[in-house]
DNA sequence: CTCCTTTGTGAATGCCTATTCACACTATAG
DNA sequence: CTATAGTGTGAATAGGCATTCACAAAGGAG
């Protein structure tokens, strides 16, 4: 009884949050109308108002997500110019976004969010496409700046990139937090950052980051 | 009518095998009792005859897939005895699996296999830990051999190896093949030989694995 | 103040699902 | 041959789900 009515633009912004907070939480299996309008404190109806269905919903959902990931790309390209230090910042940047938001990257990569749904599919894989676009940049950038070997395509650091994160996200999520995912990403990233960094010199031997533990 | 009565051994063989080919090529959603009973020639109940829930089907197939991956360690262990051939052997054992299994491993770190069940979700990690400790395994003797760089985890070593494919396979299934991973795990090796590999001598500038392209 | 559009309600519909159960068949042990 | 345990059948149950629709309230435009 009485919810007070709320203009549809901002019931549509509601909705997707809320929507993304229980898939956060929940899981994405779990996200139904009904929940969503409980939450909301609607009825499940009322979500049709503002949707015209929960496919809309999720699309919605997922914008948010791709927005975020852009989002944490942009702020690390204002922060500094190093390219290096931008993956890294990037790296750090996604694990917190992770941590936060628990199973919400998971949808990206999950299946059911384009089980049968060939458009979202494509949806998806042009926002993670586009991710990955952005890192490669940034690695074509440090090639540029003499940073990063150049004997290397962009497109194949920018995927170990999000491999460095992404399966030990899973794991962090499986063991139900045990997993410590934040040091997995520093750790990882020296292995990283040895591996794609240019060689100093001719050959002087320094190996600043190569240092034991 | 008149589907021939096989003895229980052979019909739970048979359900968790086409159980997991149906979640290969259509995805866990969309397995359903009454699916696995059609594609078999059974009707649904009967399956009740072998196993008591849809749940045990699921483990059922998680074993499978779970006894595959430590069956490609030992494969890669008998076919070779240096740790740097041996992982590189593992990696293009894991993508022929994934290719040849769409799904498949998809499931094991997907979220419908363990959503709610907290004992699946445990087995599922075990599981998971299991081949990183493998692989893991075969870094810490590869230190050993001194052809793996001492001064890294072999732990972080393992996780980055998962990450080289994983995200790569999931693109790959998410742009219907179009994304080659094969190919991504040729070029994806490359840098990690490279990060992982003991420096060769002091300094003498050798990096066979360091050529253009 | 009144009308009409927008937004919320609650019940109903229809689909898909896992699971159960009484029954039927069949092979084999005795 | 016959009883019995093991296996398959078909119908029925029950729950969850997205979605629809006729109706109610509310609030701004005129």
């Amino acid at each position: 009884m009485s919810t007070e009515k709320l203009t549809t633009e901002i019931r549509k912004e509601q909705i997707a949050q809320v929507a993304f907070g229980l898939i956060a939480t929940h899981g994405i299996k779990k996200l139904s109308m009904g929940r969503v309008a409980r939450t909301i404190g609607l009825v499940p109806s009322a979500l049709y108002r503002h949707f015209a269905s929960k496919d809309e919903i999720l699309d919605a959902v997922l914008d948010l997500i791709g927005d975020r990931l852009l989002e944490n790309v942009k702020a690390v390209c204002e922060q500094s110019t190093d390219a290096l230090e931008r993956l890294n910042l990037l790296l750090k940047l996604h694990i917190i976004f992770i941590r936060e938001n628990q199973g919400a990257i998971r949808v990206v990569f999950s299946e059911d969010a384009h089980a049968d749904n060939p458009a979202r599919r494509r949806r998806l894989y042009d926002m993670i496409q586009r991710y990955l676009a952005k890192i490669a940049e940034i690695v074509a950038q440090g090639q540029e700046q003499g940073v990063i070997r150049p004997d290397v395509e962009p497109a194949t650091v920018s995927m170990m990139f999000l491999g460095m994160i992404q399966p030990a996200a899973i794991l962090w999520q499986m063991s139900d937090g045990a997993f410590d995912v934040t040091k997995h990403g520093e750790k990882a990233w020296k292995l990283f950052h040895d591996a794609i960094q240019a060689k100093v010199g001719p050959c002087d031997g320094t190996h600043d980051s190569a240092r034991r533990n």
